[in-house]
DNA sequence: AAATATTTTTAGATAACTCTAAAATATTTT
DNA sequence: AAAATATTTTAGAGTTATCTAAAAATATTT
């Protein structure tokens, strides 16, 4: 049985290969768990020895099928009671990310199954992200971070790059929400920075920084 | 803040305060938490150097105000989620107590808040316990001896009036203890005995001697 | 290719929680 | 009250997860 910290680990590791290369570096993963190097060393060797990920010192980890899976199902913990708290308890959506961290390691396979029923098996989490069934499985939509769009392109947001409440508040207040339509207005080359249309009534200026963690489909 | 173990010894403190004497031995609660006494000790003086018990070596521990309060914030979320596995993903009741035992470290104010609102306030858990309100208040169940109630009725040892060695070795003897549930099958009216079933599976045949002595809560 | 810089690992420490074994203290029995 | 027994604490050690500092390996620059 995984800690809650090697879940952790794991879960980081999914997501760094999931949208980078398959190797993923020491440095990367400590830098996207805001612990050391040296902690980082030694959680994956450990993970080797559990067949979690592969490892080849210096060269960086890939995650294995079975760590694959396990990070999936933790993912799918966390995207569940995102979707709980979001849906039953009223929360916001920038208000569930820190109690769906917590959440997301309770162990029991029947509560899992029963709160997905309790919820009529969604699809998706609140930030639009797609829940992994019990195999793993999830529906692909392919998302366009919004920072690689051409000027006049029209879409929808479906997706944010979990970035932590502040950046959530941020949208929110600048009036960006999941399933807003948008198009693109203005785009200023040199420093990516953009001016969008929401729902063909609100025009936003915005950052690369922002625009990049923005996720839509055309 | 306390850790996971810390709530989880004062949880176990509290409990034992609450059903015997003030002071709690180093021993009632090693048998408690299945833990050794040497890990009590140490547990109990880093307890004591934060305010949660006092201490005093070899006379064992009484919880505090401080302790008391952290140890009912415990029990609120321990027993709101028993509610809530048991009315909203239809746990069966002797499903629900490792679960609730993982959820009840979950920290999270507004969580527990919106939780108590979503089940509509409840009062007791699934075993008719009391649930405590935020500030460590609950309703305290009447006691009733157990020779006042009728065939059918249902409830659980609270307390025994007679504090005699005797009279508990005996009881132990014949399967009743604190805690147990039990429901009356049959009485005889002309000498007060009864027949109780204990924890649905024991029956035994009690005198009135005996019932007087035994307090219930329904 | 050598020098420099960066990344990664190792070594040694620390903190929390647990254990076993031994010592100290309290309780019970004779 | 002394001896025997039981309880509790202390001492020392192991595990997990983290850190800092130094060493080793790899990558980059000149």
């Amino acid at each position: 049985m995984l800690s809650f910290a090697e879940e952790n680990y794991l879960k980081a590791i999914f997501h760094l290969s999931d949208s980078g290369a398959t190797e993923v570096s020491t440095n990367a993963i400590s830098d996207h768990m805001s612990t050391k190097p040296a902690s980082v060393s030694d959680m994956i060797r450990k993970l080797d020895e559990k067949g979690m990920v592969t490892y080849k010192k210096y060269y960086g980890v890939n995650i294995s099928k079975k760590g694959k899976m396990m990070a999936l199902q933790v993912i799918r913990k966390h995207r569940l009671w995102e979707v709980f708290l979001v849906d039953k308890l009223k929360f916001n959506w920038d208000e569930v990310h820190e109690v769906a961290e917590q959440l997301e390691h309770i162990r029991s396979g029947l509560l899992i199954q029963r709160l997905d029923e309790f919820l009529d098996y969604p699809k998706v989490d609140p930030h639009g992200d797609p829940i992994p069934d019990e195999n793993g499985d999830m529906a692909v939509a392919k998302k366009t971070p919004l920072d690689k769009v051409e000027v006049g392109v029209k879409g929808k947001i479906v997706a944010v790059n979990d970035e932590g409440s502040s950046f959530l508040q941020y949208l929110d207040k600048i009036g960006i929400y999941l399933g807003a339509k948008l198009e693109v207005t203005e785009r200023v080359d040199f420093d990516g920075s953009m001016e969008i249309l929401i729902d063909n009534k609100q025009k936003v200026f915005i950052s690369r920084e922002v625009s990049q963690n923005i996720l839509i489909t055309d």
